[in-house]
RNA sequence: GUGGGUGUAGCUCAGUUUGGUAGAGCACCUGGUUGUGGCCCAGGACGUCGUGGGUUCAAGUCCCAUCACUCACCCCA
């Protein structure tokens, strides 16, 4: 038997429902906020996550596909979709036309890390970015809108993590005084932070090993070192988002995965599936359009985890099952001709139809029916042709009327919805 | 990449300690009811015991390897 590849799944019927209305619900929301969609390949130069994500994070250095093209060239299957999403808006010139654009994207990316409970190497995202606004009222437009979103959703038991990362101008004096802290309590750091000291400082605050947690404990927080521009910026974000009552948590240690960050980060956590508590992270990224040869704007965005937000989801309300409204019980061979076109015809009607093709018993297809949970079942037999009507049993009254095969179509439809009504 | 747990019927699992004819419940099929589902009763089908090797007269059971799943570390959505 050929299995799929580890870190892979395979999205089945029982589930692809609630995929949908977690995609409709995104969807519709945010285009009542101005987003349109925007489809990118699910490859690129492996040179724009080495330049946008940055060369030390862990995505870059250990986690993406990549593999020769035909000239050689590094590809890489996208391992977030910003950076693609940033190129296009550069490569197209979206900004020439319009320099604010907000665009949203739903797709797959690829990670190579250790499968875990919503953790795979292959994963879903909802993307939303908005390229030309700098205006901390668009970052709280953002969270609200991310927040409307998981409410709309009815999932419960979230927060929202908000933190600013301060820019170029501020943030390497902070770099360098969490750099001389650590420095100062060496020897207590775990073999990670011990690399990332130099490397990535910022990192070492996000560890969760208890003699680092210590360390990081009296540690100096960025927020007593962000600029005065970055400071009204994120106190302006603050207040935009209380006054619409959406409950946030000040996290000094909320660090993003990805170097290209500036300003506001934040994150959405559950708690309710254990280690993978992050459903939805974003933030704001300043720099990275110019960084990539585009011309100087201002840009922030977030992404939404599918794949544990469809377990979160799933938890909650199980999903309607789409059962059958007809389910036609043909006796034997004779009436084939006949029921195999009644099928086609309530198909073209909308009604949904279901037809056993086999030779069973009427027992045997009734307890199908039942098994399926047909709400009608259509029961013709060459008696049935024979006398010109055939009989529609409903399985929950378990009523039986007579259907005169002429104009059967219009007949079904009229009872099905005067059904519809009495229940 | 590191550590723990688990792989036996379509599903949930027992059997592994102490090697000796592969099991239960649910689901499925047939019949009881000659053309009517759910409940009941009777019968039936379903397994290379994850895979490969080894030990043994004999392996689901012991040993080695390997793969997959899973949880945690790490990382992040």
């Amino acid at each position: 038997m050929i299995q799929l590849i580890r870190g892979f799944k395979d999205i089945l019927p029982d589930e692809t429902q609630t995929w949908r209305h977690i995609e409709d619900t995104a969807i519709a929301l945010f285009q009542s906020f101005g987003f349109r969609e925007i489809r990118l390949p699910i490859v690129e130069k492996a040179e724009l996550f080495q330049r946008s994500i940055g060369e030390h994070t862990d995505i870059v250095e250990k986690e993406m596909y990549t593999f020769e093209g035909s000239k050689k060239e590094l590809i890489t299957l996208r391992p977030e979709a910003t950076a693609s999403v940033v190129r296009s808006y550069i490569q197209q010139k979206l900004y020439a036309k319009e320099p604010i654009q907000k665009l949203y994207t739903i797709g797959p990316m690829f990670r190579r890390e250790r499968p875990q409970k919503g953790r795979y190497r292959q994963f879903y995202q909802i993307n939303a970015e908005v390229f030309g606004i700098a205006s901390p009222y668009i970052d709280a437009q953002l969270i609200f809108m991310l927040w409307t979103f998981f409410t709309r959703l009815e999932i419960t038991g979230l927060s929202v993590q908000l933190n600013s990362l301060g820019c170029p101008a501020c943030r390497p004096t902070f770099k360098e005084a969490l750099a001389s802290h650590l420095a100062s309590k060496n020897g207590k750091l775990c073999s990670d932070c011990v690399r990332r000291q130099d490397k990535n400082p910022l990192r070492v605050l996000d560890c969760k090993v208890p003699s680092c947690q210590e360390v990081i404990g009296d540690a100096p927080s960025m927020a007593d070192y962000l600029c005065e521009d970055c400071a009204r910026h994120f106190t302006s974000v603050q207040s935009a988002l209380a006054s619409q009552g959406i409950p946030f948590t000040l996290n000094p240690r909320l660090v993003r995965g990805l170097d290209y960050y500036t300003r506001t980060a934040f994150e959405i956590q559950t708690n309710a599936l254990g280690a993978q508590n992050a459903i939805a992270g974003g933030g704001r990224y300043d720099k990275l359009v110019k960084m990539l040869d585009g011309p100087e704007q201002p840009a922030i965005g977030f992404a939404i985890g599918l794949d544990r937000l469809v377990a979160l989801v799933m938890q909650g309300l199980a999903q309607k099952e789409l059962t059958p409204d007809i389910f036609i019980a043909a006796l034997g061979e004779e009436t084939r001709e006949k029921t195999f076109e009644w099928s086609c015809a309530l198909g073209l009607e909308g009604i949904r139809t279901e037809i056993d093709f086999s030779n069973k018993s009427l027992k045997a297809l009734m307890k199908r029916a039942h098994r399926i949970g047909a709400a009608n079942v259509l029961i013709v037999g060459t008696q049935e042709i024979e006398e010109g009507a055939v009989l529609l049993r409903n399985m929950q009254t378990k009523e039986q009327v007579a259907i005169p095969i002429e104009g059967m179509v219009n007949h079904i439809k009229k009872y099905l919805t005067t059904q519809d009504g009495v229940v």
